[in-house]
Order: structure tokens, then sequence, then C-alpha cells
DNA sequence: ATGCCGGGCGAAGCCCGA
């Protein structure tokens, strides 16, 4: 079973885009962020009429999160656990099946922190201290967790065309790799680089500067797996085809492939 | 040092992203 994420940039200035890769690349689940809607606006039943049950945690003009399933999604939970006074749209959690199997998805939508001298990077970290303890949380469960979504964090030079130029970028910065690794040394696995030691791919290429011809990417969008979800993990590929398309989103899917069984058993 | 491109908002030009 197929799971999928990508930050569309605006469902509604995607949605073309967005109802043929559903089409084609066929998810059974699909974590969406950056929808710029708010829950009205998604196009809902576009989406419905494709096979999927919709779960959206939307926001006027900016953030936004969803996650689309084929299995019905139960008990879904809107924000991140950890501040009461955080209002930005930034994390859909729900219960779905695959294989039968039960399993927890989250969309995120990890702040950017961009400057790095002011309050959005403080908030930033502040935001990865609360998915770290929310995460340890869930770990707590045993079940298959898949925690998806645009983290906003290079997690080593090999995975930024410049590392040099991008050292004190928020996405970059040592503090926020750090943090992105004390998700990781809880015992979840980011789903990629566990199936993939080349360097140089990307999920995300700016629109400014010929960034897609010259390959000037980065990867920040990542599918982290529970141990019971690692336990399944069969494939995990980037889908690089959207990013080349009319009007595209600045970032391209990243998908894994979950069995039915653990391959240890296979 | 700043804009580059593109979306939202709203009807011009600014805010924001990564």
């Amino acid at each position: 079973m197929k799971i999928a994420t990508w930050n569309v940039n605006s469902i509604r200035a995607r949605l073309p885009r967005v109802l043929e890769w559903l089409d084609g690349a066929k998810p059974d689940i699909a974590l969406l962020q950056e929808i710029k809607t708010v829950d009205e606006g998604f196009p809902r039943l576009e989406v419905e009429a494709l096979g999927y049950d919709v779960a959206v945690a939307g926001q006027k003009t900016y953030n936004g999160v969803a996650i689309l399933s084929r299995a019905p999604l139960e008990d879904a939970t809107f924000g991140l656990p950890g501040d009461d006074a955080d209002d930005q749209a930034r994390y859909v959690e729900a219960v779905t099946r695959l294989d039968g199997r039960m399993v927890r998805i989250a969309s995120i939508y990890l702040p950017n922190g961009n400057p790095v001298d002011t309050e959005k990077f403080a908030y930033k970290l502040r935001w990865m201290d609360r998915l770290r303890d929310h995460a340890r949380e869930l770990l707590a469960l045993e079940e298959p967790v898949v925690l998806g979504g645009d983290y906003n964090v290079i997690p080593e030079d090999g995975d930024v065309w410049d590392p040099e130029g991008w050292r004190d970028d928020a996405l970059f910065r040592m503090e926020v790799r750090r943090k992105f690794r004390e998700i990781l040394n809880l015992g979840y696995v980011e789903s990629y680089r566990a199936l993939h030691s080349e360097l140089g791919r990307y999920s995300f290429w700016d629109y400014q500067g010929g960034a897609w011809q010259k390959d000037n990417g980065l990867r920040i969008d990542h599918l982290l797996l529970s141990p019971q979800a690692a336990d399944l993990l069969a494939a995990c590929e980037i889908d690089k085809a959207p990013r080349g398309k009319a009007k595209p989103s600045d970032h391209t899917p990243v998908w894994c492939e979950l069995g039915a069984q653990p391959l240890s058993r296979m």
C-alpha cells in the first residue's frame, strides 16, 4: 500500500495537477500540505469522486494540511499538542486501515523558520520540540505510525545542492538538524534514506533562478515510520514528474510502499 | 544587499515561502 506526501502550494491553484497525480499514482493515502484554504474551500467533492475520504485542517491564506485515504479516516485530530495558543494549521492526524491493518498517519507542515534571528526561528524550534514529544507518545502505542510531510529540514549535506551556501539557513542550521535527529533517535525511520544511499536527490526546487532546470534542489519532504511501520517498508521514491509539469508546485511528491507483512517473514 | 517566481488577497502592491 502506497503512502505519499506532497506540499501542493495551494490546493485550489493546484487542483488539476493534484487530481491527475491521484489518478495516475494512485496512492492509498495522500498527505497534503500548504493547501492555503479554509476547510470550506477544500475541493472535497472532486477528491471524494476519486475514492478518497478526506480530513482537512484548513486556514485562510497560509498553511493548511489534509489527509486523503481510500479507507475511511477515523478519530481525526487537528493541531499538534503542546501549545493551545498556536493557531497555525500545520498538523492533522487520523487512523485508517492498510491491508486491513490499523495505521495512524499525520500530515505535517513544519514551520520554515527563516529568518533565523527572528521569532519565526524560535517558533520552529518550539514546534519541533512539541513534535518530538508527541512522536514519543505515539511510539508508546506500539502501532504502525507514519509521520509524513514538509519538514522544512535538510537532514544532511547530501540533501542540498549547495551545503556551504545553506549552512546558516533555518532549514539546515545544526540545531534544527539535531532536533530532527532527536525524533529519529526515538526510533523513527526516515523512509527515503533508509532505502537509498545516493546523494543529491531532492523533493523541492525553488521557482526562482532556474532551480529546477539546474537541479538546485533540497530534500525536505519526509516520511517517518514507527518501528511497526518500518518493519513493513518495501519501497520509497521521489516522484519528480509533477515538478516538471505546467503550473507546478515547487515541491514534488515522495511516497513509500508498506507491505502487508514484515519483509523478514517473506 | 536585493530580487528573481508564484500564490493569496483583492483589485495594486504587499506578504510570504524556502
